[in-house]
RNA sequence: GCCCGCGUAACUCAGUGGUAGAGUACCUCCUUGGUAAGGAGGAAGCCAUCGGUUCAAGUCCGAUCGCGGGCUCCA
């Protein structure tokens, strides 16, 4: 048989015979140091196992264990470990499902019985640790689809046999470590002693295929890293993302509070959330105000007719509280706005000459969520949209799209984001509307985003019913992804409200609607805003911008003074008059992250002078009261 | 809604069947101190709610409500 040409990319290269293993060819072509961080490698582009045989010229290229790649594979591996610990130590009673590499670690579905719990993880670790000890080998064999599902099922491996059942391919692999065989694609770490580094997390039940019909499984989440001090790292980060949650800090800086008494899911606003919020919603309205949008009020019930004729009770009545009896008649709160705006629209005749319409409002809706959606601020069952409604012709849809895109990036930039990810969501199996309309609106929000420059995902049949649609997520601190903007176009509202303008054919139109909300709603906009600063607000939209602090009695008219003077120029200022140390002061306003502490003592007053410190800890040259005013302002302008 | 865990003072948390605890915050007094906690004292709890087991329940069991982590669903 002939020798085979194996290369390590942009390195050396050697004969080997036929079937040499990856690991035996890198034994002469990398270095000790490199060779004992390789846990699998590239062969000509595709991920393969140390320990699988080469047959062909090939180029590899190592895949080092602390890698992006690498991680995975020893997180997928770690994953397999912790299945057959469970196997040995439960036995027949536990079934297996999936268990993949996820983000920061991985997890694996087990069907148990009794489910397990976190006092279960001690044994199962023990007994993980046993098996690393062993130096189990992962063994990758392939055999046939059909031979495998008899295997499974001859095992009583339901689930094996029923993924094995719905793939395409004729021969699968599977691997082998110790007692336990897993269908699987690999890669994995050549043996157990690679996994040295690791904890599990938590368990959560999780459904069968993610189908809530289905069987609930018991899931375990485990981390696992290529050394000690990355996990230590890890589990340190994760605690200091908990510090910045922001349901944690929302009550620490007296921003909302969710009480019992008022219900789950129903925020009340304390002064300084309120007045954050406040802040947030003028900065909103003056922006829209300058891009063309009309501010809109509407109200939070209607009777339910409306309801019926927009399609809410078919389409959304799982999602709306129930009907009231007011006079007799039937009224609902509203889960969404568009039915009132559509209801300003039609108060109206209208010319195509007038558009387009761009109406906005920051309008509060009721929706039913199931209690355990309910998060914080960023799942409640009352929360204000920053909704807007535009009404254009079909030869404006682009450009209007494009406006609405330009806008909402603008405004989410003005706030710090600039990492999001952006989704275009096409027609679904269940859809109104003609296919030209659905083709016209799609490509426009296609070209809309290119034009835009914005790198986006495809999220085919994910549109709504009534249309296609752009998400665009935000991260939080955990990095939960969070859907704040959405730009919509519906087919279906301005035909169920018969709407119409006069063309310049003097004849009868539909108008082309678009819904859009760019915060998405200003609880979970604010909930991902206080993770993000930790906070720590910019100075424009901190609720409290300065503190002024005095030393001793003796400086607390003076306090008064330069307080009432600054409160009257606008600066949202606070004062601490109290009797107590300046050190306990100062750290009680840092707790609070108020930007600026203005300090003052004898040499202050005499001067007629602050001293400003920071929030980062560091002393401003002293100034007078108004020229920390113009300092304010000049920081503020964005 | 489903699976697991958790509800003790305003907050953060101790308390494994036998008289309810700490720190912080709060109130009073002393202290007037230049950049992250000065000192002393005081008040504060139907141990989520309802039921059960027990001579005895914050503690064990069940239900309900709420919260947390996931799943599902979504702004």
């Amino acid at each position: 048989m002939a020798d085979i040409r194996v290369s390590v990319q942009d390195g050396e290269s050697k004969a080997f015979p036929q079937g040499v293993v990856a690991a035996e060819a890198l034994k002469e072509l990398v270095s000790g140091k490199q060779r004992k961080q390789t846990v699998a490698v590239k062969s000509n582009g595709h991920l393969i196992d140390l320990t699988t045989p080469l047959t062909e010229d090939t180029v590899i290229e190592p895949v080092a264990v602390d890698s992006e790649i690498g991680l995975d594979i020893l997180r997928h591996s770690t994953a397999h470990l912790m299945a057959l610990a469970v196997k040995e130590l439960f036995g027949e009673q536990v079934k297996v499902a999936i268990g993949p590499a996820i983000e920061d670690g991985f997890y694996y579905d087990f069907d148990r019985e009794q489910p397990f719990s976190p006092d279960d993880f001690e044994r199962i670790e023990a007994k993980m640790t046993e098996l690393v000890n062993a130096r189990l080998p992962f063994s990758r064999k392939e055999m046939s689809r059909d031979e495998a599902t008899r295997w499974f099922a001859r095992m009583g491996e339901q689930y094996k046999v029923e993924l094995l059942q719905d793939m395409d391919a004729d021969t699968v692999s599977l691997y082998t470590q110790g007692a336990f065989v897993d269908l699987c694609r690999g890669p994995h770490v050549p043996d157990t002693s690679w996994l040295k580094v690791f904890k599990l997390l938590r368990v959560a039940g999780s459904y069968w295929r993610g189908d809530e019909k289905r069987q609930m499984l018991t899931r375990i989440y485990g981390t696992a890293f290529a050394d000690k001090k990355e996990l230590s790292q890890y589990l340190t980060r994760l605690e200091e993302a908990r510090k910045r949650d922001h349901r944690r800090l929302g009550k620490q800086l007296g921003l909302f509070t969710i009480q019992d008494q008022i219900g789950p899911g129903l925020i009340l606003w304390q002064p300084r959330g309120a007045l954050l919020r406040r802040l947030i919603e003028d900065h909103w309205k003056d922006e829209h105000y300058r891009h063309g949008y009309q501010l809109l009020y509407t109200p939070h019930i209607a009777r339910q007719d409306l309801w019926k004729t927009s399609g809410h009770l078919d389409f959304y009545s799982e999602n709306m509280y129930s009907a009231m009896e007011i006079d007799e008649v039937m009224y609902q709160l509203k889960p969404m706005n568009c039915p009132f705006h559509i209801g300003v629209y039609n108060a109206d005749p209208h010319s195509y000459r007038e558009f387009p319409i761009r109406w906005c409002e920051l309008g509060t809706v009721y929706r039913y969520e199931r209690t355990g959606a309910l998060h914080g601020l960023m799942r409640v069952r009352g929360f204000t949209q920053d909704d807007a409604h535009i009404f254009c012709r079909p030869d404006q849809l682009e450009e209007e799209i494009f406006n609405i895109i330009d806008l909402n990036l603008r405004i989410l930039n003005t706030f710090g984001f600039d990492q999001y990810d952006v989704y275009l969501s096409t027609r679904p199996a269940k859809y109104v509307g003609s296919d030209d309309h659905w083709k016209l609106s799609t490509q426009a929000l296609k070209q809309a985003l290119e034009k835009k420059g914005l790198a986006y995902q495809i999220d085919p049949g994910e549109g709504v019913f009534y249309g296609p649609k752009i998400d665009i997520k935000i991260k939080d601190l955990l990095g939960r992804s969070w859907q704040c903007s959405t730009i919509q176009v519906d087919f279906n509202l301005p035909e169920r409200f018969q709407m119409t303008y006069t063309g310049d054919d003097g004849a009868d139109h539909r108008p082309i609607m678009i819904h859009r909300a760019l915060m998405g709603s200003l609880e979970r906009f604010i909930g991902v805003l206080i993770e993000h600063y930790a906070g720590a607000f910019p100075l424009w939209m901190a609720p409290e911008q300065a503190r002024i602090l005095n030393i001793t009695d003796d400086q607390a008219e003076y306090c008064e003074q330069v307080y009432s003077q600054l409160r009257a120029r606008g600066i949202r200022i606070e004062k601490d008059l109290r009797n107590e140390k300046l050190n306990y002061k100062i750290r009680e306003a840092q707790l609070m992250k108020v930007p600026y502490m203005l300090i003052v003592g004898d040499r202050e007053k005499q001067d007629g002078t602050i001293t400003i410190r920071r929030r980062d800890g560091e002393n401003l040259p002293a100034m007078t009261p108004e020229a920390f005013v113009d300092f304010v302002t000049e920081e503020c302008r964005h």
